[in-house]
DNA sequence: GCCTCCATGTCGGGT
DNA sequence: ACCCGACGTGGAGGC
């Protein structure tokens, strides 16, 4: 692995540099004092200030300020960069199409730009996502419920897959919807569209609590999340739906 | 502005390094080959690659690959940069408390280590976010129909505070739902849990368009956003709510 | 601190 | 290409 990196260039420099960069494919850190202007699916415009500027070989742009994990401006992956010189300083343009977006920065003052080819290690694994709740859930379906009995994962339906489709102890049906973390009020939603799909598709009488009879649904909702807010706990109730307490890992 | 920089240092000098930047409050950015590990909310480990390291005195840390507008692993602002050498290697180690986090990078070289202490300009201006859209909407009502009325902004409800609740040319309370990019079907259930709290509040019947008559609805929903997808547009003909298409700045 | 909702959300998977 | 939903979503604002 070989970096490149020059301290305080001229602007012509560090022009040098960013094309050979570009050439290269390197992954590209600019520091210094810049202003930025992005036009797109919006538009903004930020004043002269310090900052890091990350150029991808992918086509993402990143501005950092010292503050935030998210970028001050940015432009994703899929765009163009370019460099010039222009009014006596350094311009890094990065734009794309469909949508049409540019991302601006002019540099009053280059401290410091360094690039390196990188490679290797992209394999990231991850553990306590959705999916792990849903095989955890497949493995022990009593923690839904005992009696429970999963038929289906992803099991289309008119509003969308259902995370979980199953029966319970009675052989009712069962729509489960999973959230890895405390969920509020439009994970209640969600859920409702599945039921109320599943019931159309299986000739049930809408029940929604509220101008029917909650107390026997002839199709069942359950929320499985860590927790629910107050607000989501109301219109589970309405619903009729229960709200299983269960995290995506067991807990150490 | 100053930067310090330092090429292929030991671990002991980047150590060095690392810890006055630290102390200064140093935006850093550090190329080096590492692996990577994450406990928290959920666990995560990345193995050996090239990758650039961002710390930023404010606690929060990225860790880029070559790829993606976001960071391969991280950890939020508020948290705590240390540094140190174990068993021969640099170790960057940021934690924070609720919840508790930690992100763990230790690097098998350290290739390029870069620190400035950044000022000024976070005064960042941005047009065409939702608001914009409210803006333009309670200036020229028209916009929205004919006769439209707005009489509040974020009015509560049980269900949250809508965006704008006004009447129409009869006088007919309407909620309007903005959104600033094209929607699908959660917009929908948002607005429809607005309207279904103001039918409450305001003593009407449900009215959901599937147990009842959508044809007179005493609460009316309007979703206001550039365009809505086919199911989107589905559940609003349910729900006997319209949809008005319109930008969040006006066409050049 | 919890809750709610916006975001230039980003990203991946399906069709 | 669009649609849809998850994300260690992040971030702001209210209570």
């Amino acid at each position: 692995m070989t970096v490149t990196s020059v301290h305080d260039p001229s602007h012509r420099e560090a022009l040098w540099e960013l094309e050979d960069a570009f050439e290269r494919g390197d992954l590209i850190s600019v520091f210094g004092r810049c202003t930025v202007s992005y036009e797109g699916r919006a538009a903004s415009d930020l004043g002269a200030g310090d900052r890091l500027l990350v150029l991808k070989p992918d086509g993402a742009a990143l501005v950092h300020t010292d503050e935030g994990r998210q970028p001050v401006n940015w432009q994703p992956p899929g765009s163009e960069h370019r460099a010039a010189v222009r009014e006596g300083r350094l311009r890094v343009r990065s734009t794309r199409s469909n949508p049409d977006e540019t991302l601006t920065v002019r540099f009053a003052a280059v401290d410091q730009l360094s690039a390196m080819a990188v490679t290797g290690g992209r394999d990231l694994t991850l553990h306590g996502s959705e999916e792990d709740l849903r095989t955890r859930i497949l493995e022990r379906p009593d923690l839904v419920e005992p009696g429970f009995e999963p038929r289906e994962t992803e099991r289309p339906s008119s509003a969308g897959p259902m995370d979980v489709f199953g029966v319970d102890a009675d052989g009712t049906p069962v729509v489960v919807e999973l959230k890895r973390r405390r969920v509020g009020p439009d994970a209640v939603g969600q859920l409702a569209r599945y039921v109320r799909a599943l019931r159309e598709e299986l000739g049930i009488e809408a029940n929604d609590g509220e101008t029917g009879d909650a107390d026997s649904p002839e199709v069942r909702g359950i929320l499985v999340a860590p927790s629910v807010t107050d607000r989501a706990a109301e219109r589970l109730a309405e619903r009729g739906f229960d709200h299983v307490a269960l995290e995506p890992t067991p807990e150490e």
